[in-house]
RNA sequence: UGCUCCGUGGUGUAAUUGGUAACACGUCUGACUCUGGAUCAGAAAAGUUCAGGUUCGAGCCCUGACGGAGCAACCA
């Protein structure tokens, strides 16, 4: 038996979700000889999203938290929506979250044989039946919430003609849809799921691990709890929606248990995010129709999306740490979301400069040709992180809004006659612009500096209010960078009744800017590092990022005081 | 108008066997700052859906309303 690991100690205690709790009670109560065994059991038909890793991080940090083990089992009973293409990205995203199932990876294919043996031992004792009956009969016969069902005419269906059906539903001997395999419960149960229910039903497509061999495949409820039994699976843990199906669960494990042994089913509220969706259905379609460019477009809530936003695994466990566990159905903030990751990130992601929207600075007094190197500190949360050298010269871009020409007085920036410093450089001062004389647009702005006012100089105690970042012209990369926004406009797209969520996509969602101008340094960035643009948000070298061609996005912006001023 | 589950600041969660609502995000102040970031200090914000009841005492227990979600796929 596991030693058990419950804390005792007087310190206080973080609260456990009431999950957490029952499984500590289960525990203690020496249920199931004191074990715990998890699983995470995804059906092979789309791309993992923050949702499921709410999941997985309850049902392998449960385990891992309580000496016991959790199994990685594809939910794979429904061969004509599922594809191998999704498997591999399932795995990569639970070992990217940090996860290990160890030589756990299972199937619910696995079980097909034990699966069909037990459906033709429930036949043996009077407990399922063949129905051929078309779809609509049985649906008809099924009653509704607020009328009870009413019995199938083959329910009393001798159990030798069953067997033979069964069998020959399996070899093929039937067209799909002609007959089902049902268990016999009760009709009139005021539970939907136990009037009867389909448990195998005839499918004549090819499965991706057990090819043709198999013609009837056992439905959901008929596969998941006896799986769960099969592995020894002691804490089943899903979302809110199948708390309906757990008598259906119960009932079927009881058919099949021995002894003392049986998995036990807790629902747990799922994760809702506002201004995206999460239903794979509905992801599906924005990857369909084009609206976003793939499962991991970076606006997308999927693992793999997030990870291309540059979203770290830790930052999103703390999330899932932060929301917690319940039975209300909840919608998070995506702020909170937001929070994690510049939190994970202002203490590991290295300060750059980058300048999105140039606007040239010329300083006319600094001689022409010189260039200097400036020592940047690459994070000042972490001085480990040491410093870099940036080159500085005559001409510099700053970032466009960065100046104006008749700015407000709480204006901290530059704007004609006023003083700013350049981050890690010299103070300048503004002294007059070039302004196209019909757009309006500004061109070019002339400034001059205070030689004595280089920072780290014993001269440089000049204050100013403001400090910009800033890229030598000389010197700059070019790069794209991608700026994404929430997807869409509305906190809950997918909650309107009568409104389709498509109606609410945000049109800004993706901005592209070309001709950006990074510091040099930033050449040798590698896809998905991560880095801080100086007063501006944390980016990530995107995929698509080549040498020649920089590419960055957007993971999130720096809180921004002053937009909200201007709010 | 059946069954199951759920109603605590704007949001998400807490509140040991009933003891007088806590934390985080967000919002708003102020301090500090060579990132209008971070950090630090502080504030506003719920009397726990409502109505009864038990109790010296109820967010926790009881009853009844009201509100929300899920369930009628040969999906999971």
């Amino acid at each position: 038996m596991t030693e058990i690991n419950i804390s005792k100690s007087d310190e206080p205690k973080a609260p456990v979700s009431f999950v957490e709790q029952i499984i500590i009670d289960d525990l203690k109560a020496g249920r199931n000889n004191g074990r715990i065994h998890t699983r995470f059991p995804p059906e092979p038909n789309g791309y993992l999203h923050i949702g499921h890793a709410k999941a997985i991080c309850l049902d392998f940090g449960m385990a891992e938290k309580y000496g016991g083990q959790c199994n990685l089992r594809f939910d794979d009973t429904n061969p004509v929506k599922e594809e191998v293409e999704y498997i591999d990205s399932i795995k990569e995203d639970i070992h990217w979250l940090g996860f290990d199932w160890e030589e756990r990876e299972y199937y619910a294919s696995d079980y097909f044989g034990k699966l069909y043996d037990f459906a033709v031992d429930l036949i043996k004792r009077g407990l399922a039946y063949v129905d051929d009956q078309p779809a609509e009969v049985i649906s008809a016969q099924k009653g509704t919430p607020t009328r009870p069902g009413t019995e199938s005419p083959y329910r009393k269906r001798q159990v030798e003609e069953s067997l033979d059906l069964f069998e020959g539903m399996n070899k093929g001997e039937f067209d799909e849809g002609s007959m089902v395999l049902r268990a016999k419960i009760d009709m009139a149960s005021p539970n939907m799921h136990m009037r009867d229910p389909i448990i195998y039903r005839i499918i004549k497509a090819s499965h991706h691990r057990t090819g043709e061999k198999w013609k009837v495949y056992p439905m959901y409820d008929f596969a998941h709890g006896q799986c769960d039994f099969f592995e020894g699976i002691t804490h089943s843990l899903c979302t809110l929606e199948f708390e309906v199906h757990r008598p259906l669960y119960d009932w079927l494990v009881d058919q099949l248990r021995t002894d003392d042994y049986r998995p036990r089913q807790i629902e747990f509220n799922r994760l809702n995010l506002t201004y995206t969706v999460m239903s794979k259905r509905r992801l599906l379609e924005l990857v369909q129709e084009g609206t976003v460019n793939g499962w991991d477009d970076p606006r997308m809530p999927t693992l793999c999306g997030l990870r291309r936003r540059g979203y770290t695994p830790e930052s999103i466990k703390r999330f899932i740490d932060m929301i917690g566990y319940t039975k209300v159905e909840a919608l998070n903030d995506v702020s909170m979301l937001e929070y994690a990751i510049r939190e994970d990130l202002n203490k590991r992601a290295p300060r750059v400069f980058g300048v999105l929207d140039p606007l040239k600075v010329i300083i006319t007094n600094y001689p022409e040709g010189r260039v200097e190197d400036v020592e940047l500190i690459n994070n000042p949360e972490d001085e480990g992180m040491g410093t870099r050298i940036v080159p500085f010269s005559r001409e510099v871009y700053i970032e466009n809004e960065d100046f104006m020409e008749d700015p407000p007085n709480k204006f901290f920036r530059l704007a004609p006659g006023r003083e700013v410093r350049l981050k890690g450089a010299y103070i300048i001062k503004c002294e007059s612009f070039r302004k196209h004389p019909e757009t309006g647009v500004i061109e070019e702005v002339y400034c001059t500096y205070d030689p004595v006012t280089r920072s780290g100089d014993s001269f440089s105690e000049k204050k100013v209010k403001g400090t910009l970042h800033w890229v030598s012209a000389a010197h700059a990369v070019d790069a794209e960078v991608r700026l994404y926004d929430r997807l869409f406009d509305h906190e809950d797209p997918a909650g309107q009744k009568e409104e389709d969520f498509r109606k609410f996509l945000n049109p800004d969602s993706l901005k592209t800017l070309r001709k950006c101008k990074v510091e040099p340094s930033l050449l040798s960035a590698r896809p998905l590092d991560k880095f801080q643009f100086q007063r501006l948000g944390y980016f990530c070298v995107d995929y698509e990022s080549t040498e020649a061609e920089l590419v960055f996005n957007r993971t999130v912006s720096l809180k921004d005081t002053w937009a909200r001023l201007n709010k």
